[in-house]
DNA sequence: TATAAAATGAACACCGTGTTGACTGTTTTT
DNA sequence: AAAAACAGTCAACACGGTGTTCATTTTATA
């Protein structure tokens, strides 16, 4: 197989020019960096880039396709039972672990993308994921409104979504100083102070 | 004076070029609007831009600084003691109302700039303010975690200021679909809520 | 109507873009 | 060992937006 030989040629290229571009917007906005800045850093011709990506919009595209894709193939594994679970068990949820670990593991690209120099729409695309499929099984299930409250409930998603966002926004701007152990037990209290709360309150 | 006539001549053309990009940026995101876009689009000589600002960012950030500044005056009002006080009114706090009214005539802008062809630091900048001014006065004082949900402390702050911002951006995205004088009570309710709870808790 | 500042219009050099075509280098197949 | 196949290089190209300039025209008041 003459092409695999190419491929993985070209794969390294294009695995290069991914991490310079990370390296280059830790430095400047990313609309500040130009194809020509990035091939200069990462010594290769500009003609190369064009042979890979349409221009720098794209291969961005590529980047965050490829975090968010691991991010979602992880969050898709909760089990709402699971949840429980390892919640009565008091011990953290080996997914939520997972979670937080491949955070760390991609946390200065993420980094970037949620920054002030960011991409506006990645935030967007990872509070979609939370939302759809973090939220909805886990803490979703466990919150019941009184009906006082009843526009509330329309809220809950966002309010719920945005507040696991921000635990995790903090965290990576923090610099992860928790293990992905005790992020994923601090999630868990969380939930369980809520959730006991909720009870009593029904009870009353 | 005959200075003031031409500087209002200055502003009027100013406002101009604000509005007009904010019809821009509607439409394509603000990296791929020119100057030249803009001024088109304005009736304007290009040259007449450069007359009032450096570039197009230049432009941005005095946008965003005017924005901002009124957010934050708004904000600046609220008075702990109020809030406790038309707490226990039950009628809404008029402050609180007059920042949903603010953010409701100046959606526009807003929407745009939080969108996913908005400005990466402008959502930061209102967290900002959200949580030394908003969070600091309002529900803060009102939360006691119990101890052995120690860290969670450290994110509170965190997961306050998420729960401000995620019911704003909600309800922007949705278009505002309830008053003010409803997002001023809706706001009361949860933290009633919250702070009811909290005694409930602490009571046993 | 005189005047002072704002707005215009045209020209300018500058720089990054994206594309092209001829080349060089590297690896595997025959 | 030669050649096939494709990655990467290099230089050149037209294009388009930038920011600046300067002479000129328009505008709004005193």
């Amino acid at each position: 197989m003459t092409e695999k030989a190419h491929d993985k040629m070209a794969a390294r290229t294009k695995q290069l020019i991914k991490e310079t571009l990370i390296e280059l917007i830790e430095e400047k906005s990313f609309e500040g960096i130009t194809v020509k800045d990035l091939t200069v850093k990462a010594g290769l011709n500009r003609g190369t880039f064009y042979l890979h990506y349409r221009d720098k919009y794209d291969l961005m595209v590529k980047i965050q396709e490829e975090l968010l894709q691991g991010f979602l193939q992880i969050v898709l594994q909760i089990d709402p039972f699971d949840v429980g679970k390892y919640l009565s068990k008091n011990i953290p949820y080996p997914v939520i672990v997972q979670l937080f670990t491949y955070l760390k593991s991609h946390s200065r690209i993420i980094k970037v993308l949620l920054g002030p120099k960011g991409d506006p729409a990645f935030p967007k695309k990872m509070k979609e994921i939370i939302k759809t499929n973090f939220f909805e099984n886990t803490i979703k299930n466990l919150i019941t409104f009184p009906e006082e409250v009843a526009i509330v409930k329309e809220y809950l998603p966002a309010i719920g979504t945005s507040v696991h966002f921000g635990i995790i926004e903090k965290w990576l701007d923090n610099d992860m100083p928790h293990s992905p152990e005790e992020m994923a037990m601090m999630y868990f209290n969380i939930v369980k102070f809520i959730k006991v709360q909720i009870n009593k309150i029904n009870k009353i």
